[in-house]
DNA sequence: ATGCCGTGGAAACCACGA
């Protein structure tokens, strides 16, 4: 089963590059982050007609998350990440595909650093891993993925030290990160390519992609029993070239079964 | 060092992104 993320930073405008990219990489479940469009707006009968039933949870101009999959409409668990009732962002929405719970997040960006942006991020941080602990206690196998707009290590920015007071590489957001991951999680992409440089973003500006000046922000984490099962890792990098297209690439695992 | 590009929404500019 190959489960891919992808930030398409709107979803409306990017409907071309999405349906594209479903029609040739055809992966059976898709989490999407920065749909900005409203509720009513989220193109689902063209998603439809591409083979995909969607859930999703909208929101006007920003933010915004989506899971697709084929065949079966994905059951959904939560759409509101817990802890935070006045939490207004359409951030996280959850739902269970073919017995793998899938947990899609777009976590804020946070900048500037500090600032109550950045506030913000740690304690959506400090909730996500808190919901993280129950998914793990509960022994099912499950996904975290999604823009988790933190680069965990060096190895996952073009030039780190230009990152280091940003709100996506400061060392608390890197801690949270470690601290999230250190429940027993795998960072899938990390783990089958421990030494290779992977970006997920480049920049609109100054050809960060020609460049390749990347960064790795967009992750997979997996639940100790969906560990055993990870086939495949990799980054759809192309799909940054093409015309109109996001500033992030779609990123994708293949378990095994 | 920098929002230089790009999106959506409102109003011909603004907020926001990483």
């Amino acid at each position: 089963m190959k489960i891919a993320t992808y930030n398409v930073n709107g979803v409306n405008g990017r409907l071309p590059i999405l349906l594209r990219w479903l029609g040739e990489k055809k992966p059976d479940v898709v989490c999407l982050q920065e749909l900005k469009a409203p509720q009513e707006k989220f193109p689902e009968q063209e998603i439809l007609d591409a083979g995909y039933h969607a859930i999703w949870h909208g929101q006007k101009s920003w933010n915004g998350v989506a899971i697709l999959a084929r065949d079966k409409k994905p059951e959904e668990v939560r759409r509101v990440l817990p802890g935070d009732p006045d939490d207004t962002h359409s951030r996280y929405i959850e739902a269970s595909v073919k017995g793998i719970l899938i947990g899609c997040l777009y976590l804020p960006n946070g900048n500037p650093a500090p600032g109550p942006k950045f506030d913000y991020k740690l304690r959506w941080f400090e909730r996500l891993t808190e919901h993280a602990a129950g998914l793990i206690k509960s022994g099912k196998p499950a996904v975290l993925t999604g823009d988790y707009n933190v680069m965990p290590t060096d190895l996952d920015v073009y030039k780190p030290e230009k990152w280091v007071n940003d709100a996506l590489f400061k060392p608390e957001v890197r801690e949270a990160f470690k601290k999230l991951v250190g429940q027993g999680w795998t960072d899938a992409l990390r783990t089958l390519h421990p030494n290779e440089k992977i970006y997920t973003f480049w920049d609109y500006f100054r050809d960060a992609y020609g460049r390749n000046a990347g960064l790795r922000i967009d992750h997979f984490l997996l639940s100790p029993s969906l560990k055993g099962h990870l086939k495949a890792a990799g980054v759809d990098r192309d799909v940054r070239g093409w015309e109109k297209t996001s500033d992030h690439a779609p990123v994708w695992i293949e378990l095994a079964g």
